[in-house]
DNA sequence: ATCTGGAAGGGCCTCTACGC
DNA sequence: GCGTAGAGGCCCTTCCAGAT
């Protein structure tokens, strides 16, 4: 638990989950024993206190460099293959979570029944109606759901949601939004055909089914789900590695196609998957309100008792020492149970931020000659 | 439709206790 | 002695969101 020493701390709070980490150490701190001990980065050529190790791919040798330059290689040589990082996983997790604790609990009436219900968050799928479609993933991207986008932000509201893209088992992509504004299912489905009509991506689905307004859209209106955040944030982060090349189950039929390339993978109980192939480009993105810039950061005092009696004498939090820091995990439902002082309005004030999208506010201050 | 600001992408670093 | 667990920070290039 907390030291009664009095030195700032950095808290990063989600919704899910409190760390409790120091600042990192300085080397202006180092003794001057190890301050002797000068070395020389093999990249920057720069003297330097602290050496670490890359591998490079022309030279193929291992080198000793630089922590700056160490950081700059990876990044220039990085590539995700289509899969989602551990670290990817917790940015989209973290980033769901803060949306659907922002969302708030929004009534729709239908008409045709008479009725009402509730719902905070809806989870929507758009696909590819046509199969052999020359998009590419980008292109997808940018003239396909880039303008869904604009048009959903001015039609709808839409200016807070998670997305995530995937491939489907016949190879096209496909993406998943999770919003918190309720639309309605023929609405959706109009708006996303119109875009795929613009670039003709309907005109070979017209000419087999003889109209243009295919099944390629998918609406839930999430309503009382228990952890619905955690629900979606899991089903979103799952690799999605391999498709069943069989409808038969277990199957083993290795002539069907030639399984001799790494494309393809055989589990414990002999049946074969086909590697789905690898999105390029960006998987997921946020919008800018729940991005990770926006986290929320507060310096504590370490001796401020009155401020961390709300987490360390607190039952409901599960207390995690990684003695370099401190994890507090929790269930949402905490901020309104148990969580309360100082870290229960930062958090709030987080929330407001989000649900009046602070990103349009017009700014307060103003420079002028 | 175009431009620009900013987000995603991932390996290694920080720390220490613990297991092998 | 080595590997492991956990979090965010660091870094630059590519590509997306949002404004115009």
């Amino acid at each position: 638990m907390r030291d009664n020493c009095s030195t700032p701390v950095n808290l990063y709070i989600q919704p899910t989950y409190i760390t409790v980490i120091p600042d990192r150490i300085e080397h202006s701190n180092r003794s001057s024993e190890y301050l002797k001990s000068i070395v020389t980065c093999q990249h920057c050529s720069e003297p330097q206190f602290d050496l670490f190790s890359i591998y490079d791919y022309e030279k193929e040798t291992y080198q000793s460099v630089c922590k700056e330059c160490q950081t700059k290689y990876h990044l220039a040589h990085n590539l995700h293959v289509g899969l989602m990082s551990q670290k990817a996983k917790t940015r989209m997790r973290n980033a769901v979570n803060w949306l659907a604790a922002a969302a708030t609990r929004k009534r729709v009436w239908q008409k045709s029944t008479n009725k009402s219900f509730y719902f905070k968050l809806s989870f929507i799928t758009l696909t590819l109606p046509q199969h052999d479609t020359e998009l590419s993933d980008q292109e997808f991207k940018s003239r396909v759901l880039h303008p869904f986008l604009i048009y959903a932000a001015k039609s709808w509201s839409l200016y807070n949601y998670v997305w995530k893209a995937e491939p489907q088992d016949n190879g096209n992509i496909h993406i998943h939004i999770t919003t918190d504004i309720f639309i309605h299912h023929q609405k959706l489905r109009k708006a996303w055909n119109r875009q795929l009509s613009n670039l003709g991506l309907l005109d070979k689905f017209e000419l087999k089914h003889g109209h243009r307004s295919p099944p390629s859209t998918e609406i839930k209106a999430v309503r009382s789900v228990k952890n619905l955040a955690g629900y979606i944030s899991e089903y979103l982060v799952k690799d999605k590695k391999f498709k069943s090349t069989c409808s038969i189950y277990n199957c083993t039929d290795s002539t069907a196609q030639d399984k001799s390339n790494s494309d393809w993978y055989q589990d414990k109980k002999g049946t074969w998957w086909e590697l789905k192939r690898a999105i390029t480009g960006n998987i997921w993105y946020s919008s800018s309100n729940l991005s990770a810039t926006n986290k929320l950061m507060y310096v504590a005092d370490s001796a401020d008792s009155s401020f961390w009696s709300t987490l360390t004498d607190n039952d409901a939090l599960n207390y995690i020492d990684q003695k370099y820091y401190q994890v507090y995990y929790f269930s949402p439902k905490e901020w309104s149970r148990s969580i309360t002082g100082k870290l229960r309005h930062l958090f709030n004030d987080h929330l407001a931020g989000i649900r009046h999208n602070w990103q349009k506010s017009p700014p307060l201050f103003h420079i002028i000659d």
